[in-house]
DNA sequence: ATATTTTGAATGAGCGTTCAGCAAATATGT
DNA sequence: ACATATTTGCTGAACGCTCATTCAAAATAT
């Protein structure tokens, strides 16, 4: 015979991360939280759990223990570790295009507000955490070879290139700048992706002197367009 | 009763890679190859092991059979796999900085030579393959938790950061240039790691491009001193 | 003969997956 | 309202597989 603890009963239960149980209570708690909200509440545990022990040592039980639920969870809702793993890179990859997406409408029809909008939302507080870096990180170590998650880390990808592509070829002919866009583009985004990856190693390197790094290289690359305050 | 195999028996076993290949041949062969040798020849193994399936699932079995050697053979030379691993990483960062220090050596004392020759090593034939950019990069991904990778990768790191800001700092004397070089140098050392990011993942992206994209960056960045031919 | 290197079978720990069963929520019957 | 049946969400023990490690024996070198 079982003891048991009562089920459900937060206070018994091992602390859990910030995003996690913020998904766990938003709408309605314990056994009425809805499928779509216990996925996001693994999905969060398992970005938590990269985080803090690599993806190699991710295991479906810390991901549970994370999520404050039971061991056979990730098999009930996702159907295996790899889709959830893969689900969880989605969800990374569908936040982060939302992100540049959304600064871009707001950044209103002038090629640099949008340039400059486009460079300071990858390193929004939102988007550009440690938790997220190195989530982010694990999967770039494994992308390689794994053609599922080249295709979803590549999201930042096709569209967002093309558009970065196309602001540097209009401030060029604006500015009359004598440099080869594709080169430029390609070493501006490489640039912000390597910052991405020295944020996550840590080296006291802040998100603010990142970004200052990012606006640095903008300023030599359009010295007419910007200012280290913005566009002018 | 086991059928056997005659052992060292080369034309019996599994194509090794290239790599593996020179290792095991230099000095004697079979049996007679020194502890050194062989330990030689599993790193290149696991470096091919690492490329070609990932840190996660890169298995002593596989680096054993990659090296054309039995399966305990690691333990044997090396105490354990997280030792194999660290003294891969450790050879991996020995190359890379030799590579650059002697690309400085042969530079010259010109500033803007030594840096056109730091950025151009970054992307010798001997570095930066495939193989090795993937290996690298299966260790980024495990390092932020994991110090000890941390630290071997942030070995491209300390002295390698200071020279560069050094040269830029020279540089912009020289040309009076207007940037901050600790952000300028952020930005062009983040690029040039995210350059070789890009080029892991593959995309079509080759040694020559990456290598075009950062020169026009140091175009842009240091216009006095620099042509797309060279340091003038 | 002794020391060194290599082999490969055995071991056991760790992990993903499965599944029978429990409990909460909901639907249906009275 | 209450009782009963059904569905849905979840649990955790059990299973089987993979893999690092160990080690006795074999092969080779000195």
């Amino acid at each position: 015979m079982h003891l048991r603890l009562k089920k459900n009963d937060t206070a018994v239960r091992m602390k859990l991360t910030p995003e996690v149980q913020e998904v766990a209570e938003t709408e309605k708690r314990g056994r009425k939280a809805s499928k779509e909200t216990r996925r996001q509440q693994l999905i969060e545990a398992t970005i938590d759990s990269l985080a803090k022990r690599g993806y190699s040592e991710t295991t479906l039980a810390d991901v549970a223990d994370g999520a404050g639920l039971s061991r056979g969870i990730v098999n009930f809702h996702f159907e295996s570790k790899e889709k959830l793993l893969i689900a969880t890179l989605q969800f990374m990859a569908d936040e982060y295009a939302a992100n540049w997406g959304a600064a871009l409408e707001k950044a209103g029809d002038k090629a640099a507000a949008q340039l400059w909008a486009l460079v300071a939302c990858d390193f929004d507080r939102k988007i550009c955490t440690k938790r997220k870096l190195a989530a982010w990180c694990a999967f770039w170590g494994e992308a390689k070879s794994r053609p599922t998650y080249q295709a979803l880390c590549g999201a930042r990808d096709v569209r967002y290139q093309d558009i970065f592509l196309a602001l540097c070829q209009t401030l060029k002919d604006e500015g009359d700048y004598a440099y080869e866009p594709e080169g430029m583009t390609l070493a501006l985004c490489a640039s912000m992706e390597g910052l991405w990856l020295r944020l996550m190693m840590g080296d006291g390197l802040t998100r603010d002197k990142a970004h200052a790094a990012a606006v640095e290289y903008l300023l030599v690359a359009f010295p007419k367009h910007f200012t280290r305050e913005g566009p002018k």
